[in-house]
DNA sequence: AGATTGATCCAT
DNA sequence: TGGATCAATCTG
């Protein structure tokens, strides 16, 4: 299996979300790297998206979304769940994916709470660039995947106001 | 449908 | 400095 490059993050948001699904998010542990496969991702695509943290701008929490792509952006909601993030785009260009469900020996992981938790991921990896910095990296899937894509708008982001938070940005594989 | 839970951001 | 808000999930 095959390690993604820091350059594969370094594109717009929508393709790496794309793209992403199939991928595998891969950590060591005791016994030995466990992978899962990507099913759901969202796109949050720059400081003009609505339904961007980066919205309201540079702040202490919004920073990483500034940092070089392949950053992964972790952060507390409702005070009980990770979001996992990976930053895509330029430097200095706010953007990231969220990773939404995964696949692990074809059992379903759903919801990106859920997904942290099962990877045991917490803000101390926010920050951290994928792989060098933190245990957690992306692998390419050796063939292309023969599952379709589906769009839906973005969960959870009605805040965003109408035309935002109806864009097409949430990606999944169908069974 | 309602509770949960605490970091974050902005207005008072 | 307080208080609303929140890229969600669990239980009834």
């Amino acid at each position: 299996m095959k390690k993604a490059p820091l350059s594969f993050f370094n594109r717009p948001a929508l393709i790496v979300a794309k793209e992403l699904l199939g991928c595998f998010l891969a950590t060591k542990t005791a016994d030995g790297i466990e992978r899962y496969m990507i099913t759901e991702t969202e796109a949050y695509i720059g400081p003009h998206d609505q339904a961007s943290h980066a919205f309201k701008g540079r702040t202490k929490r919004t920073e990483v979304m500034y940092q070089a792509s392949g950053t992964i952006y972790v952060y507390l909601i409702y005070g009980m769940y990770n979001m996992l993030n990976i930053v895509t785009d330029e430097k200095d260009y706010p953007a990231a994916v969220l990773i939404r469900a995964v696949e692990h020996n074809g059992l379903p992981i759903t919801g990106p709470g859920r997904v942290a938790k099962h990877l045991h991921i917490d803000r101390m990896v926010n920050a951290k660039l994928l792989g060098k910095e933190a245990n957690l990296w992306v692998e390419l899937p050796a063939e292309p995947i023969k599952r379709k894509v589906i769009k839906t708008p973005r969960i959870g982001i009605d805040y965003a106001g109408p035309i935002w938070s109806q864009k097409q940005y949430r990606f999944l594989l169908t069974k």
